[in-house]
DNA sequence: CGTCATTGGATTGTATACATATATTGACCC
DNA sequence: GGGTCAATATATGTATACAATCCAATGACG
């Protein structure tokens, strides 16, 4: 889909040639455009997005910051590629750090964030239940922006930091797409939970509640992911990484 | 100190320039050549550090990766300030994230590694009583590999990374200099707690003492910075950034 | 006299040319 | 035939030239 608009040989629309270049970049990962361990000739990468190597140079420096690839200085840069145990330890630092900002946003948040959170809870509420792709797609989108203002309120701005770039606003909202209704539901009432505990000003409260919504979002995850690899994917370069695709099929 | 190093207008003798460039920035903005607020001007830097433009653009993003510089699309980078604020919140991260470590540590260490940790602590240790500048040197580092060493032992490698990231290798090795014997004593104590716990291998415990150790090194902090900032400079330019020359007068 | 459009300077963004380091391949020697 | 060394090719590191953008100052118009 965003791969598309990313392999287009032509000048990049008008948007600025770094981000295309970051974009472009991270939907080849993703995409299996470049597999796990492959080697990113920045050359060859430039004439594949239609940019030149500069904004390439850029893009890798700041997907090697967030933990994409990794550079060997003199030689290049390389994708990682996500095991089981990366997983898991993404997900143990977001409960950790979105726990942490939970709390702090118990303590710290304005009357207007608090009321944008309960808007953007109940908007996510409003869609249910969802029929269609757009429904989910609009969801996401709230429960994306939920998140996002939960770190902002907290004024916690290194761990908002350290949150975008483990995963830069990563897999809770990217798989809701595979989410059974059911699982929809109970993931927007607990953002109504944390809501209330944040507006109550209980910081233990909202802490807790946060913790248990991300591990609970990566119980689901991990649950998918033990039936989609391992498959007839020779860890080669075949169908790319089904692990990085799901994690982030962004891209807008 | 190494501000000379910076400052020479020479080309930086064999190494590389990005190095150079990045070094000699953050050398620049601790030591007040930039101060809080000020406009990175790329050209400015390049001519000040005698590199090129390409390099400092890449030493300007990996700051802005660590927090110590903001970039605005179009317009340039400004330094950071660090308030008290932030020392708390890194402070607070540091002891999450290193306590999380500690107790993945607990779990993972090989014998091999843990012998490591011991051999460190035991060698901070057969230092005491530290005498003059060159004893609370290897101190330092033997307690900057310590905790080097935990990071790496506990197996988590995005863990590790967003400690680097939030201050590459910080505060707590960094202002032992200013620890009287007393305080220095007990931080090595603790150190040999932690080496115990994770020889043990009760995590819950060795997260604890982690925790109690940075946070402790925390309250150490705060009571030096009471004293320093506040005083005559008016926020401005002056003597620069005290906070920040606190924080990281590494430069090697 | 105040507000808005225009123009000029300065600064970042991008492309490309050049320098340097690394990896590979082939030849030569053992 | 295998191993080592050297030469060459390829890729990264760095510098610089050019283009696009933004900010400020200035002048015109309401």
């Amino acid at each position: 889909m965003a791969l598309s608009d990313a392999n287009s040989t032509g000048p990049a629309s008008k948007v600025r040639a770094t981000e295309t270049a970051y974009r472009g970049l991270r939907a080849l990962i993703v995409n299996g455009g470049f597999p796990a361990g492959a080697h990113l000739r920045e050359e060859r990468v430039a004439s594949r997005l239609g940019v030149s190597r500069t904004p390439v140079r850029e893009a890798i420096r700041r997907l090697a910051a967030e933990g994409w690839v990794r550079i060997v200085p003199n030689q290049g840069a390389y994708v990682y590629e996500w095991s089981k145990h990366d997983v898991e330890e993404v997900f143990a630092l977001r409960a950790m750090l979105e726990g942490h900002a939970a709390e702090c946003a118990a303590r710290n948040a304005t009357t207007l964030q608090i009321d944008e959170l309960f808007q953007l809870s109940q908007g996510a509420s409003a869609v249910l239940p969802a029929k269609n792709v757009e429904d989910i797609e609009r969801i996401a989108e709230f429960n994306d922006r939920f998140h996002k203002l939960v770190l902002e309120a907290s004024g916690q701005r290194r761990t908002a930091a350290a949150v975008f770039h483990l995963v830069e606003l990563p897999i809770t909202l990217r798989n809701f797409h595979q989410f059974t209704a059911a699982e929809m539901e109970r993931s927007i009432s607990q953002h109504h939970a944390i809501v209330d505990a944040i507006a109550a000003g209980d910081a233990q409260w909202a802490g807790a509640i946060m913790r248990a919504h991300v591990l609970g979002g990566k119980a689901l995850f991990m649950e998918r992911m033990e039936t989609a690899p391992t498959e007839d994917t020779p860890m080669k370069n075949g169908g790319a990484n089904v692990l990085n695709t799901i994690l982030a099929q962004s891209e807008m």
